[in-house]
DNA sequence: CGGCGGCTTGATTCGAGTCAAGAACCGTGG
DNA sequence: CCACGGTTCTTGACTCGAATCAAGCCGCCG
């Protein structure tokens, strides 16, 4: 399951200065800065909540090791989730801006995670000190929004096999962002076919397909891609709306905006 | 097909107007202040490309009569429509924050169209002056990414018949939230098709079957309302995600961050 | 009048869900 | 070390909703 986690303490904490990197921000000071507010660090066991539905957000969520999702319950007993959450991710950023629709969104832990957590009232002021920092946790949240839109594009459309090739090689540029290699997705069956809205019998056949195909290795009990190129060709894969660095040019414009 | 276009001209401001109030933005100053801004008008007509591809956005533009889509242009020559926009809304607010993934989205007009459209630079130095108009329009990106976060909820999951009360419902609350009532959804079934992803012969019999049930009126060549209730009993549809008022709180928190 | 584009309708095919049962794995405790 | 129960993964048989294909129909405009 692992291959992620790892001794929680000092070394824990690369993920989110690797995050914060990947969102254009320079400065190693207000990395430190941001790092030095991680105050309480919470293990969650897989399958708990990390936030529940209808709590007021008094403090920020920031997730060091594993891999969670948000998700919203549904009505017959099954789950959608609206998005899968890597190491660095925050988790309740979205909380902030946009109250769910119906409330009744959580994020729960996949696997075994390690999570810190800010309190608001300390990101503020670090944020009026560092503004550089405030544009980066907005860039953020843009991120979200572009990963969820292209979801709605690969969701809707387009045979299974299509979406659940979108879905991991979305997982795996992820993981590369944060300094995972190897190709292994630590996820189960059931949870990428709550995030497809397919059966989990159905993903089921087209792991196995792909595995057949040589594009995952045999190694059941984990999905583990082997062969990547063939993988971006079936999914029919344009990372770029994941890449923040191609976004800045145009953030720019927008910035004089609202923000100063 | 119309109901929405009048003679363009004083009257069909309006629309901004009831849009801005919509966002919550309390000034009538600030208001008469962006429609000052819309200088250029220019009718479109129906299936002609409002926004292109790959445009890069000099002015903002906004709709002032018709229906709008923002479309994707997919492999089998269908399209994707990724949301609809109504009088009011602006085309291209999402493309300067969020340059589109593969770069194939454009905006099209779906029935014929008045457009206006503010210079940036122009725009600029006017929320430099009305913060608060800074503020509504980044309510309004936020609106958005909620209508396209409902989408995905919506049409991954469920049977068709629901899919497409659902989306019916959220026209017909957005239409009113502007000031038009009267239940009349000037838009082809083929369009509808492209937005749920599901075949027009499908949506066809969806609607017969609608106006079966006494739900749509009996006039065919329009879609029609009749009984509101059950729409949205059908389609199980919660409009809270549309109500901006509702998620002011929230944003205030977010506003310490990086707009001060 | 004669096309043409949007709507309607039926027949057929196919992908994916559901149900149901079996197999591989894991942690636990004897 | 092995027996046990739970969870996840596999596999097959059946069903059903929606896509596709293929005509026919209506209203509009030249």
């Amino acid at each position: 399951m692992t291959g992620l986690a790892g001794p929680s303490g000092v070394h824990a904490v690369h993920p989110v200065i690797w995050k914060l990197r990947s969102l254009g921000l320079q400065g190693e000071a207000e990395a430190q800065a941001l790092l030095a507010l991680i105050k309480r660090q919470v293990d969650v066991s897989r399958g708990q909540e990390i936030i529940a539905a209808s709590t007021s957000p008094t403090h920020l969520t920031v997730l060091l090791e594993g891999i969670a999702c948000l998700y919203e319950k549904l009505e017959g007993g099954g789950r959608q989730i609206h998005a899968f959450q890597l190491p660095g991710d925050f988790c309740d950023l979205g909380r902030e801006v946009l109250p769910e629709p119906s409330g009744t969104v959580a994020v729960a832990a996949l696997t075994d995670c390690t999570v810190g957590t800010i309190r608001h009232s300390e990101l503020d002021r670090t944020l009026e000190q560092h503004s550089e920092l405030g544009l980066a946790l907005w860039r953020a949240t843009m991120l979200e929004a572009s990963i969820s839109r292209e979801w709605l594009h690969n969701v809707s459309r387009g045979p299974a096999l299509q979406q659940v090739a979108h879905l991991l090689c979305e997982l795996l540029a992820r993981f590369e962002v944060i300094g995972i290699h190897g190709g292994v997705i630590p996820i189960g069956q059931i949870d990428l076919a709550d995030a497809t809205g397919l059966s989990a019998v159905q993903i089921n056949r087209i792991l196995q397909n792909l595995r057949k195909s040589g594009v995952l290795s045999d190694n059941a009990r984990a999905i583990e891609v082997s062969d990547r190129k063939s993988l971006v060709h079936i999914a029919g894969f344009d990372g770029s709306y994941l890449e923040i660095a191609a976004l800045l040019a145009q953030w720019q414009v927008q910035l004089k905006g609202p923000a100063n």
